[in-house]
RNA sequence: GGGUAGGUGGCCGAGUGGUUAAAGGCGGCAGACUGUAAAUCUGCUCACUCACGUGUACGUAGGUUCGAACCCUACCCUGCCCA
């Protein structure tokens, strides 16, 4: 893997860059549409490529391990063979399973022990296994097993937590090390930083991160509750205390807000189930802001749902139109739903990357958020 | 005409003397959702009042009772069966 920087704006630590993987080149700042079992939900792969436009996508160790396990996927010859896929995928390490599984998990030294959410049986994940698992599923970025505490933790807790995570990364860059990618393409690990709310871990963490050279950095365990302001602070201090040359992913952010004040820190990656959840659940992000699709003043609305993004649905189909299939309970709005918001996410992160290379994001971004967030 | 079952809040449907403004479901109106156990979850949904509360409500009209959606009488209406 391979990462360019190729432009800085000039009023905050907002970068652009370009990512080269075995599956292709990502443009960086990105975002990267959730699809844990190996499928972005209610969005085939071809609406992927032509509507939302999509440079990577993400998929889960735990989820896909468990379903449908890594004999059929090494079978298919890898989850881009399995589902059809042929640009770039990161898979997730499962640990942020160990915090939302929390209650069907016990944590040791050694890993944590999974009683699965589908049939109860128990799973023994560790560095060494999510190494293997993440080898056979073959993406192109795969993710150091991590623990993500919640939010509160106490400081004690944080810095155990913190600790070993790290010694979970350093097993997992051992793991690697000993073990050779299956599809005659290379896997590029992303440790990943915790600490929780405090600084002193966040600094700690990131140099320790950092000191693992890496192809690429993460941070992890927040948007797990916390304050915006605060999630703002650590994640400048993590960019702040991770190298320049490489890209930083933020995992699990967020709103349109969110991923425009986060790149203004230094942040390249992100993803998050939003778009696609809240898209199901008929919240839909627009040019314009956010609707909700099932409120009944939408009723008689027969303007197309977003004419400010470059997607064929969005421009198609009117609100009107997509509120009756809602309130029906049609599985179209559910696909109708979540391509809009894919692609309003897509085409938020290239306008931003557009307004990098310019040098005038942090204006853009000023300007656009109250917008971002304006409920219509 | 005779017999029989039944008429409950926008709809369906529990309830058969007090703890019933009336279960539950549907429909309706809002809200939540951040490395997906989520096409999910949570509120509200007779009227007036910020609220305490008050007033109307279980086909209609009477009656019994301290007290009735629930018991009695008459009437109206609906389904089914027989002529």
């Amino acid at each position: 893997m391979d990462f360019k920087l190729l432009a800085k704006d000039t009023h905050s630590q907002a970068r652009a860059g370009e990512i080269t993987t075995a599956h292709g080149v990502i443009q960086t700042p990105i975002f990267m549409p959730v699809g844990t079992v190996g499928s972005v939900k209610a969005v085939p792969q071809s609406q992927l490529h032509k509507d939302v436009k999509a440079q990577i996508i993400l998929g889960n160790t735990y989820h896909l391990y468990l379903r449908p396990g890594t004999d059929i996927l090494q079978q298919a010859g890898g989850l881009h063979q399995f589902m059809g896929w042929d640009k770039p995928i990161l898979t997730d390490s499962g640990g942020y399973q160990v915090f939302s599984l929390a209650g069907k998990r016990k944590l040791s030294e050694e890993g944590a022990l999974f009683q699965s959410h589908i049939d109860g049986s128990r799973h023994m994940f560790s560095s060494e296994t999510v190494m293997d698992i993440q080898r056979k599923i073959g993406a192109d970025i795969i993710m150091a097993f991590d623990e993500c505490p919640p939010y509160p933790s106490d400081y004690a807790y944080a810095k155990k937590s913190m600790e070993l995570t790290h010694r979970w990364l350093a097993r997992c860059v051992k793991r690697l090390a000993e073990t050779e990618a299956l599809y005659g393409y290379e896997q590029s690990l992303f440790p990943i930083i915790q600490g929780s709310t405090f600084k002193d871990l966040r600094q700690i963490s990131s140099k320790f991160i950092a000191s693992m050279e890496c192809d690429g950095n993460a941070i992890g365990g927040l948007s797990v509750g916390e304050p915006e302001d605060i999630m703002y602070e650590m994640c400048g201090l993590c960019c702040d205390a991770l190298p320049q040359e490489k890209p930083r992913y933020l995992m699990g952010v967020g709103t349109p807000w969110n991923i425009l004040e986060c790149i203004a820190l230094g942040v390249d990656m992100f993803d998050c189930v939003m778009p696609t959840r809240n898209g199901r659940n008929g919240m839909l992000f627009t040019s314009k802001g956010i609707i909700n699709i099932k409120n009944k003043k939408w009723e008689n609305d027969f303007s197309p749902i977003d004419e400010g993004i470059d997607c064929e649905s969005s421009n198609f189909y009117s609100k009107a139109y997509l509120r009756h299939l809602f309130v029906s309970n049609e599985l179209l709005a559910l696909n109708i739903a979540s391509v809009q918001n894919l692609s309003f996410y897509l085409h938020l992160v290239t306008q931003a990357r557009q307004h990098i290379q310019q040098g005038d994001f942090k204006n853009w971004k000023d300007n656009i958020i109250p917008q971002l967030k304006h409920r219509l």
